[in-house]
DNA sequence: TATATTTGCTTAAACGTTTAAGCAAATATA
DNA sequence: TATATTTGCTTAAACGTTTAAGCAAATATA
């Protein structure tokens, strides 16, 4: 437990000042490379390791971003964290990785958290639960770049990353009728949420494009987990006129309404085709394998890495809302599949 | 974008010192509750956040603990995290999670960054092809905590929390008896990681015990991917003589072997019974559901965040192998259980 | 009432960097 | 050869805290 070596130490041995070895070991050009050479030779011996508390607290930039997401126990969460690590590793910047667990209350702590770290940035995918913005709005006035995706909110007004939800709604739709469903129901999330409203604004314009019934009964609002999927689905099979398609807009909520479906010996997609949202990887390993959506997550996380990059690059900036929208895929599978 | 409140602002707005005002904010006894209370009145009105680098710099203490998983897309390392945080949560710290993705390199940059980032100690769990220690004594140098659980090494002489893999073993095989099989098969991770070593040393021990054959064809070392899954089951169909159960360790090589059964239409359990470990959520979701261990991961964050604090706490410690081992559960599914 | 202790602050330095300003020596230019 | 520019450093201050040391006033103790 040996005292670190520290820029001071290096100047010491060589008889320089600290800001010499401080320049040469940021390749100055005002600094000789024969001096260049010496501290970082001497740095190496000495095992100096930069102290980043200090060069963070002097320069004003930490190098540090965060990310927010509701959970990372999700393929589609830590593909994205992957790929956006990835890219800004790359440009020396270092994630600090928060989960929300879908409380709001979780998610205002996190926040906190960040930027008491000081972070330069903050990467984020909004919990459920979440409707008030002023959080958020305090990550803006502290002037540090914030960019949001597939969880965000026009109203903030700032980047955001995610894909087509309305259109991917409409695939989903159109799929079903060419499987000849003709009873379309929607396990949707809260309208308030701007990505479930757009899957609901989808699939309703879509009912309505193929002439199909628009029954209320048949379009549920929910917080999409396993368990949410479940009690909605038991509730869609005790209506006297049941669905033949059910179109889950989260994974986790298919899965949920799957087991049902299961436990209740209804074949899909025979008797009803299900459709889930997300790709997740367990959609391809039950049986039968969940047709869902995938929403190119390594695309979103590298984008929203790019995006905060071209903000910090420039030294002044202005939030605007700034939308890049994806196209998202269908993966046909078993359980809409009538051949 | 306003600059932002220091403590120098609450000093002037109150004509006191700067010293003042911190020992206010930390509630230090020796400062009049009078003056307290307009302190922190002042800090609320100006939007006071501290600046955590500057106190880490001055007290040498980040206030941060980093976190190293092979990926967080599983269950058990998110739940791992997600309890581990709540503890050091609720002691003032925060966490930073990064992953290696089974990656020895990448892991090498981990421990740096957090490093870098002077965290106050670091949690682990290794990856896979991590043989070489170099990395993690540079941790011990440092003299913060450091804390493995799950895959860790005894060799590094640190804090170890984990179950008892070698009973866990003891327990499948065990378990397979009573169904009444006599080939067991074993598809286990590498024996150079200790937990691997120890699954598989329980397997043999436990063959030796009920007096099974112990065939070096039912035995194969693997990265334990799903894809090394697929493998090895295809090339333990391939023998001549058959198993009639396969122990893997780790669920998401047991996925793939379940694939491979599946494709083949070889019954689970009455063909080939199949137990995994680990308790991945899709091994309750697939049909048949997957036998396979609890690791109890609430458990297991809780104590190695307990653990760091209790190094915290003393202000100077030696680090020495100290092994808490729990006990593991079989959760006993349909893929295994002949009735 | 005289001395000791406690209370409630201040002063000043420090944590380890970075950076603006400046200066002497070396080199380039007229 | 005289002046201008460049090179290669140094000095000093700063980032926003915390903390050891100290001091006057208030309070307690003998």
């Amino acid at each position: 437990m040996k005292k670190k070596t520290t820029i001071k130490d290096i100047a010491n041995v060589l008889n320089i000042s600290a800001a010499a070895v401080s320049k040469a070991l940021h390749d100055d050009s005002r600094i000789s490379d024969k001096t260049k050479k010496a501290v970082k030779q001497v740095a190496k011996n000495l095992n100096y390791q930069p102290n980043h508390l200090a060069s963070a607290l002097r320069s004003g930039k930490s190098n540090l971003v965060g990310v927010i997401v509701p959970r990372t126990n999700s393929n589609f969460f830590s593909s994205v964290i992957q790929n956006m690590e990835e890219v800004l590793n790359k440009a020396g910047y270092n994630i600090i990785i928060t989960q929300s667990n879908e409380s709001y209350k979780k998610e205002c702590a996190n926040i906190d958290t960040l930027l008491f770290t000081q972070v330069d940035g903050i990467i984020a995918s909004m919990a459920n639960e979440t409707v008030d913005l002023i959080y958020y709005e305090k990550i803006k006035l502290k002037g540090i770049p914030l960019i949001l995706f597939d969880r965000g909110e026009n109203d903030l007004n700032v980047d955001y990353i995610g894909i087509n939800d309305y259109n991917s709604s409409h695939m989903i739709v159109e799929h079903l009728v060419e499987q000849g469903c003709k009873r379309i129901a929607h396990i949707g999330g809260f309208k308030r949420t701007r990505i479930f409203n757009n899957r609901i604004r989808g699939y309703v314009d879509a009912l309505e494009k193929y002439n199909l019934p628009q029954d209320p009964e048949l379009l549920i609002e929910s917080s999409l987990t396993t368990e949410d999927g479940r009690e909605k689905m038991t509730e869609l099979l005790a209506l006297k006129n049941r669905p033949d398609a059910v179109y889950v807009a989260g994974d986790y909520a298919a899965l949920g309404a799957f087991q049902v479906l299961n436990e209740q010996n209804i074949k899909m997609p025979e008797d009803i085709a299900l459709v889930g949202f997300g790709n997740e990887a367990f959609t391809a390993m039950v049986s039968p394998t969940i047709t869902s959506i995938e929403q190119h997550s390594s695309e979103i996380g590298q984008q929203a890495a790019k995006t905060f990059l071209k903000h910090v690059k420039k030294d002044s900036f202005t939030q605007t809302l700034n939308k890049i929208i994806l196209n998202a895929e269908l993966i046909i599978r078993d359980s809409s599949k009538k051949q």
